[in-house]
DNA sequence: TTGAAAGCGCTAACAG
DNA sequence: CTGTTAGCGCTTTCAA
């Protein structure tokens, strides 16, 4: 606040120049003699200036910027963002992330809002993850991950998740258990309907009924996954095991049979998806679908800029996945 | 790009007003008529329309969106980045995080062209996660985390780094070990001079005499601690045991022991800093000192808060580390 | 209650 | 080579 910024018509005073020519060293464009580029630079050092991002860009319409917009920093994106700055490095382009800071409300369409109010001037492209629309429709390049069901035309990128989803019931079901339960992730997301998919193909293959008692909608929250274990984990007939749609998800489901005194794995089997740092560090360290975040990211942004050179990336690129075995699961008891 | 974005112009011609009226709807202003504001709400509907932040707030200095700098998206940062979403939640502001993308040439003072670029126009106010500069100058508010040594006015929270680095040396002191090599962080971070300070204390304290050829300085990367491991590990007269000025520089020397085939910890105890997630998924697991990185987050935001408020906050918190115990320190061999 | 006009800081023609 | 002139899309007096 206060205290007046410089701005590019002090520089121009400054040297005795117009703030055209300032504008012209600035972006080293030609038309400026040696003679005033040095000035010129020499009053730039002395009064610190920089250039407005804002200003310039809304001139400009181009920023050297790319956004990724990601709905919360949990887990799952924080590792995907490692992915994505590691992918940015020396291509030239900044970084920026937005969060939407988990505000469950206004949830649903928040992406676009920002992209409409962010592109073309402060932004060049992004990376979207797990958005809950996707249309081709806001005015520039756009990739997502992980994204929402029936997503159109723009590029994606996520993981095998039906086959992810199939290797964990498979190995429950391998261990000898029959009453599975599912906890969802997010309704609505491509990957969470694919999980569920995997689930069933997973029981049917083995000749297993379904019973959609067992199948519960959660929202990728531990906190929610939490309150639908404490209710699943006291039924009559409770579950032998839980494939939870992801880990934060199992990690609620670990918290509630601890309350609850059921002892894991010898009691009750967990297996999360995703495979995020804190799997490691849960007692017991999870049972866990990995999905290549940090790749899954790296593969993002490559395709962004694929696109922003004029190029066409895959339209859909899935990545796979693989059981990490720890200590959440065993035969069920009895 | 291209088709060119709907702008308040759009809005105003198709609700047959000014663009002034308009805009007045756009921020609830007073002085329309409940007749025209709706009409010009529905107009804004129909065409989707988002005013750009860019616009806006290069003409009303004010954006509602707060800003976090980091240098890089790593353990550590991405850590610290949780807490600060957590504490702006239901805050009313926004979060962008910017990351300079960890280009190490023009790495000092990133942050203040950051600020003047973006301040003001883009952000009201800054979080800044281990900066390099820090004065007072930059006309906005701001909180510094982990801050570089000799922090002006701003303030700043961190951990307990002296007694942190003591808890660290004093542990492998109390397992027998006198051979200590320390590999340092970032020079010139306040953390890194504290953690310095705090194995020099330690060791004077148990009347060890301090060998300068043991203390290397790094940059709390993995490679170059890798680097210099390797070296320090093949002297004729090894150390016994590594203090590790950061987590990732830890896993560094827990690399290159074992592409030197020295055994940790039979041969070797390696004890990091940070308490990262990765820590734990390290073969061995890492004996560390914890630092809280989320508490650490959501702590800057709230000083950040109260500065906005127009309150003054702490110019000085420190926040409390602890040892943890795994499994990458024993006594030493022989 | 409304709109015309004057910029915010910068860039992009186009003249000189 | 340099400066003048128009704006980018929006907000904000200030008249009407």
């Amino acid at each position: 606040m206060s205290s007046s910024r410089t701005t590019i018509r002090d520089v121009a005073a400054q040297a005795g120049v117009s703030v055209a020519t300032v504008s012209k060293v600035l972006n080293a464009r030609y038309g400026v003699s040696a003679a005033t580029q040095a000035r010129v630079q020499q009053v730039i050092d002395e009064l610190g200036y920089q250039s407005s991002i804002v200003a310039s860009s809304l001139r400009s319409h181009r920023t050297g910027v790319l956004g990724v917009l990601v709905a919360d920093l949990e887990p799952f994106s924080t590792e995907l963002l490692k992915g994505v700055a590691a992918a940015v490095r020396g291509t030239g382009y900044e970084l920026v992330i937005y969060s939407a800071g988990g505000r469950s409300g206004e949830r649903v369409g928040w992406e676009r809002r920002y992209l409409s109010r962010l592109g073309g001037t402060l932004i060049d492209a992004a990376v979207l993850v797990t958005p809950t629309v996707v249309d081709a429709d806001h005015g520039l390049p756009v990739v997502a991950v992980d994204p929402h069901a029936g997503a159109a035309s723009v590029p994606t990128v996520s993981a095998d998740n039906q086959r992810g989803a199939r290797l964990a019931v498979d190995h429950l079901l391998g261990l000898g258990h029959h009453r599975i339960a599912f906890i969802s992730g997010w309704p609505g997301l491509e990957s969470t309907r694919l999980r569920h998919e995997g689930y069933r193909a997973s029981l049917a293959a083995a000749g297993v009924p379904l019973d959609a008692d067992l199948v519960l909608e959660g929202d990728a929250t531990q906190e929610r996954s939490h309150v639908l274990a404490l209710d699943l984990l006291q039924r009559p007939e409770r579950p032998t095991a839980v494939f939870a749609g992801n880990d934060m998800a199992a990690l609620g489901v670990l918290a509630a049979a601890r309350e609850l005194g059921i002892a894991v794995p010898e009691q009750l089997s967990v297996v999360g998806f995703d495979n995020v740092p804190e799997a490691v560090m849960a007692t017991p360290a999870l049972t866990t679908v990995e999905q290549p975040m940090q790749a899954m990211g790296e593969q993002a942004l490559r395709m962004l800029l694929e696109l922003l050179a004029g190029g066409t990336p895959a339209s859909r690129v899935v990545l796979d996945t693989r059981l990490v075995l720890r200590h959440s699961t065993a035969p069920p008891p009895f």
